[in-house]
DNA sequence: TTTATTTACGAAACCGTTTTCGTCTTTTCC
DNA sequence: GGAAAAGACGAAAACGGTTTCGTAAATAAA
């Protein structure tokens, strides 16, 4: 079956091109009458207007760019959730791409994004990510970047992100709260924003409480989780000082941090108390159950969304943050 | 900053606009010293074409259409992980939509795609889905459409599946030979393709083994969780013959055995047995650690991408039929 | 030397919609 | 009754590539 286009409806009516184009998109221009009679055979034919010759004509394509490190993440999926949410009402497409957390995909991407692909983008960076030159180069084109929980500070635009500093301060109080001395930190990239903003929580909590940073409690994983899990094994061999608590920076730690406890025979939490940031569902059913630090992230994503949207009707949100906070929920993980 | 066309490229080394488009394309036309002159002018430039111009005049988007449930589940993260690494390598975009398991939904995105706007179409029905029409109607237009794992038998279309009704025999047989008498399985849908094959395998092994299947130990849950877990906690509440083995058909379920054991302080696996299809990771973390059907998620989403590039190549495969094995894996939660 | 072929490029149509101008008819208003 | 205004529609030019069909010059074949 041939696809139905504006000219068989023209040609059927015996009306112009221009007169269907109008009526379709119910122009005073047009008579009530002819419009029935236009949106009736339309019906019937079904027809469905070329999104791609509106895009070449109207300079806009209804559709943004949601550009992540991953997908398989709770953070992410749920976030990507909330941006759904509002663009589906208004309209708009979705467009995904993934980074695989490498900064040359995410060049890519947006280099093409110049194109005119999309009316936005939704950004969060990967943790590859030192500099911001391939997104200047996207916002010179006019078009609008938003950033969501991972920003770049070096690069001028709109954020949506949570309170990172606090949430490291706050996983680190509740745990020297429930006794514990020796806290390290499991990070995520030497580079990126979310992972060193909850550091530096992590080091004022610790500093409040006249605690000092070992050098050695402080590490920043990999990509990798069979190179994190020897990292966070040796960690809690160690002889002298070994740790009484971790505040794991990023959810997939979490199965590295328990598996490790397991294999190496110490308890959570008589031996070591866990704060992990994580959306898991599943933390409630863990054995114990994981104290989280829980991101707003269907939240983070509908107000992305929104910024974004406003961004794209012509507001100048450049300088637009907003910080939407995380909840800690204590559980069994972390109990004295 | 003006986006760069072809127009300018052709203005600036006093070209036509044929000889750029042929340049850049590759064209045996133009001679090699052209090529180099518009391949430079054009990085310099910073040129990137515009994909609704090519897509408008070629009749090909190169982008497919991925329509899944949800985004926040495991299997269909690292199945969209799967199709994208197959999508990418071949330079095809990705649109993700979500039917939030509601037919409607789904009926209005696959109308949409009758625009053009996809080359092709994956396709993981809603547990509403019960008719094929709004699938054939978009087969119909020449998008051609793959099924992957949730499948509607009533459509002609390519599927890429997982020995579903083996899987489900497999997890029941796996609980009766742990010593398991009174084994219930849950199910996600009545109509779901998926969820019957499981449970006809489930019906399989209880008669294979010489055990009646009580009316009341196949339960169709909803996409309600709270709903769900009342369900859950009634039939573990049985005075007579409360359950001792329970087969769970999709991964959320998960959360909802668990908490209803915990609270009912039914110890998994002494009191019941659990057999789980997740492919959650932290099924191992879990305690006790979840016995799994683990499908391919990400080697079922490559398969049925790469089935798809053929169908848009125009290879006919609308009887192909792929079946990739899931695979149980005995943890903690079923053993005797 | 003439003819045939290859090389290298340009003009213009085309994809399907939107939008700007006309234009012609019908009303409305003094 | 005549001018002005409104109503209803059509012609044609965009939008930015791609592709077909020419064509002039250069080369090869006869």
């Amino acid at each position: 079956m041939k696809h139905v286009t504006i000219r068989a409806l023209a040609r059927e009516l015996n009306l112009s091109v221009s007169t269907i184009s109008k009526a379709l998109r119910d122009s005073y221009e047009i008579s009530a009458e002819t419009k029935q009679r236009v949106l009736a055979l339309a019906a019937t034919l079904n027809y469905t207007p070329n999104p791609y010759a509106s895009s070449l004509r109207g300079k806009k394509s209804r559709t943004i760019g949601v550009v992540v490190p991953e997908v398989a993440d709770s953070f992410f999926s749920l976030a990507i959730n909330g941006i759904e949410s509002v663009m589906k009402a208004m309209g708009y497409h979705v467009l995904i791409c993934l980074t695989h957390e490498q900064f040359d995909n995410e060049r890519l991407i947006l280099k093409e994004f110049q194109s005119g692909r999309v009316d936005g983008v939704l950004l969060s960076v990967s943790r590859e990510t030192l500099s911001g030159e391939h997104i200047r180069d996207l916002a010179a084109q006019d078009v609008p970047v938003v950033f969501f929980d991972r920003v770049l500070d070096e690069v001028q635009a709109a954020r949506i992100v949570t309170n990172d500093f606090e949430s490291g301060y706050a996983a680190t109080a509740h745990l020297v709260e429930n006794g514990c001395r020796e806290i390290v930190y499991l990070g995520i990239s030497e580079s990126l924003s979310i992972s060193n903003r909850r550091m530096e929580g992590y080091r004022q909590a610790l500093a409040d409480h006249r605690l000092t940073c070992r050098a050695g409690n402080v590490v920043a994983c990999t990509n990798d989780a069979a190179e994190n899990y020897k990292t966070v094994k040796k960690m809690l061999q160690r002889k002298a000082s070994r740790p009484d608590g971790i505040v794991a920076s990023v959810e997939k730690l979490t199965t590295t941090v328990y598996q490790a406890c397991n294999d190496l025979r110490l308890r959570i939490p008589a031996d070591v108390k866990v704060v992990c940031f994580s959306n898991l569902e599943i933390a409630t059913i863990l054995h114990p159950s994981l104290t989280t630090i829980t991101q707003p992230a269907f939240e983070m994503g509908r107000a992305a969304a929104s910024l974004l949207l406003k961004a794209i009707k012509g507001n100048n949100v450049m300088s637009a943050e907003m910080v939407i906070p995380s909840v800690l929920i204590p559980r069994g993980s972390s109990l004295r």
